[in-house]
DNA sequence: CGCGCTATGATAGCGCGTATCAATACCCCA
DNA sequence: TGGGGTATTGATACGCGCTATCATAGCGCG
């Protein structure tokens, strides 16, 4: 399914800025990209869009269900592809790696303790800070020397 | 130990915005706090106290181990008295209602996932989203109606 | 006490994200 | 294929949570 299909069966209309992020989401090796990642990376590709217009675009597709958002406790919301399976995220706090994990015993016990006091589990946060030990840690943090 | 003396051990000196905000997470009902609920609750107590302070405080607060802070995906932060047994959060997305669980087979877990990825586990943050299904669900949320 | 130095409070500033609004461009239909 | 109505865009102002600034107030040691 080319992306013009994808975006007209969600009904959205089918837009430059639209085709481009999704573009982006989708080639780019760096999965989780913050609203700003996006507008940089952008420009880097000489595509004029504003930055009112990404962050938009990325709270339609994440409603359309295209994007998921996390807040990884900085301050910037960031956003990945929906490849359909949950997953989890290690992040390291000297060098800002991010890692993905899933475990399926764990998601069991969050639906059991959810019930348990009489809720329904609806949507979960599980967010694994660790320290990296390896001197070969990749993205260096521009926080750390 | 009076709150005097638990300053002073800290190294912190002994001021009134210090003492006042103290005794408010000691004596208050509510153990999930923003800024802005300390702020309001001191003024409702014709305690004057600028909002900067308040701020300041629960930071030092914070770094001397008095109080933890959380991020629970709204835009503030809130803090609560460590009283030393470390526990998660489920959070109402109804009605904001915010109670406490501690589960030892997810925190063996959450350790071992670290490892296997080559980590070691500096912190976590786990939140359960649940929806209430009671109607009696107590602290109604100022968006809901 | 009285002095030095930290803490305080009013307010300006910062960063991320949203609202506003005129101009643009998509899309439907003739 | 082209024109018109409407959704989208982009520049920018604004909102909100929080921090920095700086002159004043007050803690605490001698
Ligand atoms: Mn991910
Ligand atoms: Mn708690
Ligand atoms: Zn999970
Ligand atoms: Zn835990």
């Amino acid at each position: 399914m080319t992306s013009t299909d994808q975006l007209k069966t969600l009904g959205l209309k089918v837009t430059g800025p639209r085709l481009k992020i999704l573009a982006l989401f989708e080639q780019t090796d760096q999965r989780h990209l913050t609203a700003d990642d996006v507008y940089r990376l952008l420009m880097t590709d000489s595509v004029d869009v504003g930055l009112a217009t990404v962050y938009r675009v990325l709270t339609q597709f994440e409603h359309a269900g295209i994007l998921i958002r996390h807040h990884f406790d900085n301050d910037k919301a960031v956003y990945e592809l929906n490849r359909g399976g949950h997953h989890d995220h290690l992040l390291c706090l000297q060098c800002g790696h991010v890692e993905e994990f899933f475990d399926e015993e764990i998601e069991r016990r969050q639906h059991a303790i959810a019930k348990k006091h009489g809720f329904k589990l609806a949507e979960h946060a599980l967010h694994l800070y660790v320290e990296c030990e390896r001197k070969d840690c990749p993205n260096r943090r521009k926080t750390s020397n």
